[in-house]
DNA sequence: TGTTTCGTACGAAATTTTTTCTACCTTTGA
DNA sequence: TCAAAGGTAGAAAAAATTTCGTACGAAACA
């Protein structure tokens, strides 16, 4: 396998991601738990998001225990990790490269909230100190 | 058309992203152009370029001049709108819609440079005034 | 015990996205 | 004028992704 492969593995199409984001949300969990919340968000049958899993826990993405009859998935990768490659590829891609480019976009979309401008200038300022 | 199949018009696809990228970098160009800008990527055929482009304009992505027989495409929405619809989708998804969460991932990350900081910095205080 | 319910596995179908093939038209220049 | 080079269009193939149907085993329970 080479290098450009593995990285395939952490670049989950979007039907992957969107269970990625399940089971970050509520942990460890079973197909039907990881299903009852893909609904609320969308029409999906049971055994399309148990294929997607399996196929994800084939590819690595995530790991199974199938010590009970109810298998219990978990993401393989940490989730910090996973989300910083992902933002980095959008980084690149969208601003080359320019963090900085990227965060003057969301200063200036009307839908950032002023608390939430203000969380990042608290956060900046700590990190002088 | 609903509302739905308005906004796919604005998700562009893996592919379709790499020619928007290429036409916001170099203007509107032929087909010829944007495919030699590629070729510096990764290997790619003129006519896989041209069907691509084809299909973006029908979608309605790019606009297309006709009166010369070497067309003429450029982007038909505005660059900074469509990645600020990108970037609102990426937060939504990846960071439940908290702009400042993808900050602080940003700042985290070892791959944003300390000249970076200080543009996103000097940005925020020039905000201020 | 039997039957209903809930689970996984597997294969294949359907859909979407990407790539290629081929035909044919226009321009250029020897 | 005619051949070569360079352009578009459309059909279709290929590849990747997503969805579904069916079989079958295990558990629950009347």
């Amino acid at each position: 396998m080479n290098i450009k492969d593995q990285n395939k593995q952490l670049e989950p199409t979007k039907s992957e991601l969107e269970i990625l984001q399940v089971l970050w949300e509520i942990g460890p969990s079973t197909v039907r738990d990881v299903n009852s919340e893909l609904l609320k968000q969308k029409d999906v049958n049971y055994t399309t998001t148990l294929k997607l899993m399996q196929i994800m826990a084939d590819k690595g993405i995530l790991a199974r225990d199938e010590s009970q009859m109810k298998h219990i998935y978990s993401v393989a990768e940490d989730e910090q990790k996973t989300k910083a490659h992902l933002l980095d590829k959008f980084v690149d891609s969208m601003y080359k490269g320019s963090a900085s480019k990227l965060v003057m976009q969301l200063i200036g979309n009307k839908k950032t909230s002023q608390q939430e401008l203000q969380e990042i200038k608290d956060m900046l300022k700590k990190l002088e100190e």
